[in-house]
DNA sequence: TCTTTATTTGCGTTTTAACTTAATTAAGTC
DNA sequence: GACTTAATTAAGTTAAAACGCAAATAAAGA
C-alpha cells in the first residue's frame, strides 16, 4: 500500500497535463511538448525528469529527439491503491454497520470506552 | 477532469497514513491520530487542515475533540480521473493499433512529416 | 471562576519545489 | 571541423511546505 512518489509526481498541474497528452497520443517528442504547452524548455525537461524518476513515463532516443512513452504501471498501482482504500471503507460500512453506527454512541475513543458524566 | 489539490493532498505521506487509519476505522479523535502516529500533535493538526480544505475529510465537534471522517467524493473523482486516462490510452491501443503502430515509422513528429536522409 | 483536557494557531527556521537564464551535451548537416 | 537543432543540466532566485515550540482557544468539570 504504497505507490512511492507517484503522488508526489502527479501533484504538479503541467505534470499532469504531459501524461494526458500522452494518454491521447503516446510517443510525444519533448519538443512538442513544450510546443503545445506553453512552458520553456528548461521547465518541461525537469518535469519529464520527475516523471522519468516516478518512472510514470519512459524515453527513446531517436536521433536528437527524446520521444515520451508513458509507462501505465505506477498508474495502475495508484488505481490499485484507491480501489483497496474504497474496499476497506465499504467492507466496514455495510447497511448494518451503518445501523449499529447510527445506534450506538459515536466513535469510541482511544481506550475504547465511553466513559459519560461518571459521578464519583 | 481535473481533481483540484486532492494530488497535493495525497503528495504526503503523513496525511496518506490519516487517511489509511480512516478507511479502516471512520471517526477519530485528533488525539487518537497524534497518538498512534507519531508525530506531535501541531504537525497532525495541520496535515488535518490541509485534509479538511481539499475536503478529503470532514469533521464533527464531540465535546472537546474534534472527529474526523472520510469524505469520500474527492477519492471517488480521483479514481474516476485514473480511470478515464486508462481508458484513453486503451481506446488507442487495440491490437491492431499496436500492430500499426510497430510497423510505422515510430512517432510521427509535429509538422507530420518524416524527412528521413533527404539528399538534396 | 479556576483547572484540565483536547486541539488549534502563530511564528521563526529549515527544506523542498519551481521558474529563469545561461551553458552544455548529443546528433546530425553542410 | 564548424554549424544547427533538440534537449538537458547547472546555478541562482523566489516561493511554498513542513516541522518544532510556545501560546491561544474551546469545552467541560471541580
Amino acid at each position: 500500500m504504497k505507490p512511492m512518489d507517484t503522488f508526489t509526481a502527479l501533484a504538479e498541474p503541467t505534470r499532469r497535463n504531459i501524461l494526458e497528452m500522452l494518454a491521447v497520443k503516446n510517443g510525444i517528442a519533448a519538443g512538442d511538448i513544450y510546443g503545445k504547452l506553453k512552458a520553456s524548455p528548461p521547465v518541461i525537461s525537469q518535469h519529464l525528469k520527475v516523471l522519468r524518476e516516478a518512472k510514470l513515463v519512459r524515453v527513446e532516443k531517436r536521433a536528437q529527439q527524446r520521444i515520451y512513452y508513458i509507462n501505465p504501471e505506477p498508474m495502475r498501482e495508484l488505481e490499485k491503491w484507491i480501489q483497496q482504500f474504497a474496499a476497506q471503507m465499504d467492507e466496514r460500512f455495510t447497511a448494518l454497520d451503518a445501523l449499529l453506527e447510527k445506534m450506538s454512541e459515536p466513535p469510541a475513543v482511544a481506550g475504547g470506552v465511553i466513559k459519560l458524566k461518571e459521578k464519583k
